[in-house]
DNA sequence: TGACACATACCGACCAATTGGTATGTTTCG
DNA sequence: CGAAACATACCAATTGGTCGGTATGTGTCA
């Protein structure tokens, strides 16, 4: 067997090299599966033995790893929230130069982000936060985390926007972020009623308009030739983030 | 014993009276359960049991009126359609002269709708959407049909406006509705997910502002001393349709 | 009018399967 | 070694659903 010749890191390296590691241990790989399946069936509808199932472990390790399922499910949505940060910080509407015009850019990535099947594009701390908002606070409470914690990356170029533009009374920044949170929550519920995101497009475009007219701006259209350019690297760099596991193509 | 004098009515007409009978039979007295806890619980987190003991039922009961579970979730959401009809035909908002207030009016009946506990003010079509699309494919359908029958009641009107003050491209009275269910089902997450209700009715300003600058519209802040001058009426109209379970104080 | 057939509404005991969770190992690795 | 990471076997409780039964009509025909 191969000795390993690097220096000893430090016990928190080690941990730390053990969870990022690209052989995932039962938690990674618990969490990745619990990321993929609730965001399929919903958690109440996902048992423990399904997802140990899934990620190819046993109930002794789930539960050496998760005190109980609702443990397992704040790692989850935490998981979600440390995974979508990494897409959106290495999303491509960072490098407009002007405030809006990277608002306006978050919102043509989200339009684009909507692809594939429907669990594979909507967000598993709304999804979660419906149905467990009065029996499990601290899930709850996670995936407002979630959904504030990616408003919030927002909110400095919406208040360089509002002060150049202006704005009426009582529109501020955070309430703008969290109105962005809203339209995209509310497009993932009517693309899963109807079975179609084209609703869920269309919304994103009536939010792009909102913003447009709300700073007095004529600006383009989304601009579709440069976003479209962007699909090859963006997609791979999702693929690796995100789709990752194995398992896409076992629902025969 | 009394008598019954009247004349026999018809197999049909019998049917419809026991339905509609003011004293509720199990097959009522179960959907209505089954409004109220699914809005709170979620579909998957309600136990069949749970249901009948709420109900005031037998499982004979439950089996005899719904083949199963999912049967009942079909017939709760048609239920749920039935029920906010009824509200949205008796709101004050139709009043208006012009469509466009008569959708600002709608806007505003929605914000004003939004109180009490959450599980009071959210959508049971909305929740249960998302939890079961990929699993109850009838009832996901039902829950379609209940948001977009709510958003088929704005689209004359929509209509109207779009024609009188025109709209941009791609602009439809469809896309306009569906982009209001859109907004309200995101505030019933967003609401959900942060226990606070403040975002949702921040996020209909936002929605109502859209509607005021797409139609170029100075049009007046909501009129919030018409609206509470109907508030009495309203209230107690909504009381008999919608709460009228005796067990609001049962948790504790 | 009364007797009989039939239907609906509802009851409650019971069932196999599944649920979240535990107790007791065994393996791995620094 | 010794502790952390896993595996196996098991458990009481709960799950959706079944089944035989009863109570109360309802329509029909003599």
């Amino acid at each position: 067997m191969p000795a390993n010749p690097v220096p000893l890191p430090s016990p928190r390296k080690l941990r730390s090299r053990a969870v990022s590691a690209r052989v995932p241990n039962a938690r990674t790989k618990l969490l990745d599966a619990a990321m993929r399946i609730i965001r399929e069936q919903g958690y109440a509808a996902t048992s423990v033995d399904e997802l140990c199932a899934a990620a190819g472990v046993t109930k002794g390790a789930f539960f050496h790893h998760f005190a109980s399922k609702e443990a397992l499910g704040v790692a989850a949505v935490d998981h979600w929230s440390a995974t979508t940060a990494r897409i959106f910080e290495g999303a491509p509407y960072h490098d407009h130069s002007d405030p809006l015009s990277r608002v306006l850019g978050y919102l043509d990535f989200r339009a684009w982000l909507i692809g594939g099947t429907t669990a594979q594009f909507t967000c598993l701390a709304g999804t979660m936060a419906q149905e467990v908002f009065a029996s499990h606070p601290a899930i709850r409470t996670a995936c407002y985390t979630s959904i504030a914690g990616n408003a919030a990356t927002l909110e400095a170029d919406l208040a360089a926007a509002i002060a150049r533009d202006g704005a009426p009374e009582g529109v501020t920044e955070h309430g703008l972020a969290m109105h962005i949170q809203c339209v995209l929550q509310g497009a993932f519920v009517i693309a899963k009623a109807k079975d179609d995101p084209g609703f869920a497009v269309e919304s994103l475009l009536h939010l792009r308009r909102y913003f447009t007219l709300l700073f007095g701006r004529e600006t383009s259209e989304p601009d579709l030739a440069e976003i479209a350019a962007q699909n090859a690297a963006m997609r791979s760099h999702l693929e690796n983030l995100f789709w990752t596991d194995q398992s896409q193509g076992e629902k025969q």
